[in-house]
DNA sequence: TTCATTTAGTTGCATTTGCAACAAAAAATG
DNA sequence: CATTTTTTGTTGCAAATGCAACTAAATGAA
């Protein structure tokens, strides 16, 4: 049957929950560490894009990213050619967190991948690219109001 | 890379985005449909096994559920022969979404595998199930406390 | 250039989320 | 049997979430 989707948001919730809960000790909030790795490995990116890559609402985002602002993690700085935006920085100390984040999300990586094949692990993740990429246009649309008729 | 946890991520919030703004129209709010579809397919099962099957904290769930009650979707029925524990039954209301939502969750299956093929598909979710079964455990005792080593 | 549209960001408000901390029934241990 | 532990459920907070509604800059169209 075909449960794929089910799957998917059982194991997106538990790895969620995982992180949240081990992450507490880098006294990083729900959700921070996901805004945190994405701006340590994309410097300069803006809000409204970050939201984009991690499919997350705008406001949502903008909070976040707010406290992780607030807590010294992250900066915003203007961009000399268009006012409007604020390209994302981490600081020294948000830096620091990063290989802390990116461990636990290795060995969380291993815990799910364990039993499988290499080809296997290459194959799921090929997979998921394309589901991702099906899914990423009836999102934005969703979002921004439009109506999908099924 | 092994990004396979990030896409599953991203998969997962980008329709549990457009699911809760579809059944908004149903009038379920925020992850209702989670709770509400599971007990039309298992009636009778109890809160903690529902959280659990789903992956979500005991407390979110104890107050979806409440409001699932509240508004007339299901009912909480004593067991005759246990004192603790709620049964949780669809009323007949709560029935009639039932296939409202499998429709729009068969919707998005359709658009998620577009351009897979029957074979991908069904690897796909062999693969998501041994990650499922691989990280349960984690969860599970991360939740209650347990430290992971890594 | 002018005006409309899109993009980027913010704030208000109502709601959901989830850790603590608790209670009570049931099950396990001795 | 008594008593310890586990299971199931609840409530109090504090925080995150997300839809509306709003600004203002940038871009596009006429």
């Amino acid at each position: 049957m075909r449960d794929q989707l089910r799957e998917i948001g059982m194991i997106a919730r538990a790895l969620d929950s995982i992180s949240n809960i081990e992450f507490k000790e880098l006294a990083l909030t729900k959700g921070q560490y996901l805004y945190l790795v994405r701006i340590c490995e994309e410097p300069g990116i803006i809000q409204e894009k970050l939201a984009e890559l991690i499919k997350v609402d705008r406001t949502t985002a903008a909070r976040a990213i707010q406290k992780l602002e607030t807590n010294g993690l992250i900066t915003k700085q203007e961009d000399p050619h268009n006012k409007k935006i604020k390209r994302l920085v981490p600081t020294e100390r948000g830096q620091e967190l990063y290989p802390i984040i990116i461990r636990e999300h290795e060995h969380s990586t291993d815990i799910a991948l364990t039993g499988l094949s290499d080809q296997e692990a290459e194959q799921l993740l090929r997979l998921l690219k394309r589901v991702r990429h099906n899914i990423e246009g009836d999102w934005e649309s969703v979002k921004k109001g439009k109506k999908r008729d099924y």
